[in-house]
DNA sequence: TAGAGGATTGAT
DNA sequence: TCAATCCTCTAC
């Protein structure tokens, strides 16, 4: 079942960012379908130097970071790589969680193929790779997460608190102290965390 | 309008 | 350890 926007729209991202994992991120495009489990995320709040929005700072690029959550916020890394973020907070409050990881649960043929690659090993494990593996980009940057071609689903599944771990986040050394923050949320020991 | 650098990845 | 690769932001 779809999640509801109103469960992006609460306060606390790095509640949303740990609810998150264990759900189902699917994708429609051109009438393929692709989804996988959300095994690792990073929460981003305007407050710490980490997010684009430090200290409320919109530009053309983090503007849909500013709206309500349940929007999608996807942006170009290094040239070369598509980041998919998921919008949280209230219209105004630029709050955002990072997908990291997946593990592919449908449409791993496609995955394969959008990837060049012969087989799925680690296929989704990362931001830049999953998204390419489940045909994400900028072109869905602010698509509602309850479209028809981007969407989060509860799986039915639970993740207990005693499975998740909490560490710092990855590449972001110029936040200073703020990349002590523990924001990454990941799995325990699942397969498909990102390097 | 030029210049620097990035929430990464894969190869060396 | 380093290049790929290009968009975005900042400063001039």
């Amino acid at each position: 079942m779809k999640l509801k926007l109103s469960f992006y729209q609460r306060k606390q991202v790095t509640r949303i960012a740990k609810e998150l994992l264990g759900k189902g991120l699917f994708t429609s495009l051109n009438g393929k379908r692709a989804a996988g489990v959300i095994v690792e995320t990073e929460a981003y709040s305007y407050k710490e130097r980490g997010s684009h929005a430090f200290e409320n700072r919109m530009t053309k690029r983090n503007e849909v970071m500013f709206g309500e959550g349940g929007h999608a916020y996807v942006y170009l890394c290094y040239g070369i790589h598509n980041m998919f973020n998921v919008v949280t907070n209230k219209e105004g409050v630029a709050d955002a969680i990072l997908i990291r990881a997946l593990e592919p649960l449908e449409g791993l043929e496609l995955m394969m193929k959008r990837m060049g690659v012969a087989t799925p090993k680690r296929i989704t494990a990362g931001p830049g790779k999953l998204t390419k593996a489940m045909g994400i980009d900028r072109s869905l940057n602010g698509e509602e997460l309850d479209s028809d071609h981007l969407w989060i689903a509860d799986l039915g599944t639970t993740i207990l608190p005693s499975q998740i771990r909490a560490s710092p986040r990855i590449g972001i050394d110029y936040a200073g102290k703020d990349a002590l923050l523990p924001w990454r949320f990941t799995i325990k020991d699942n397969s498909w965390l990102s390097k």
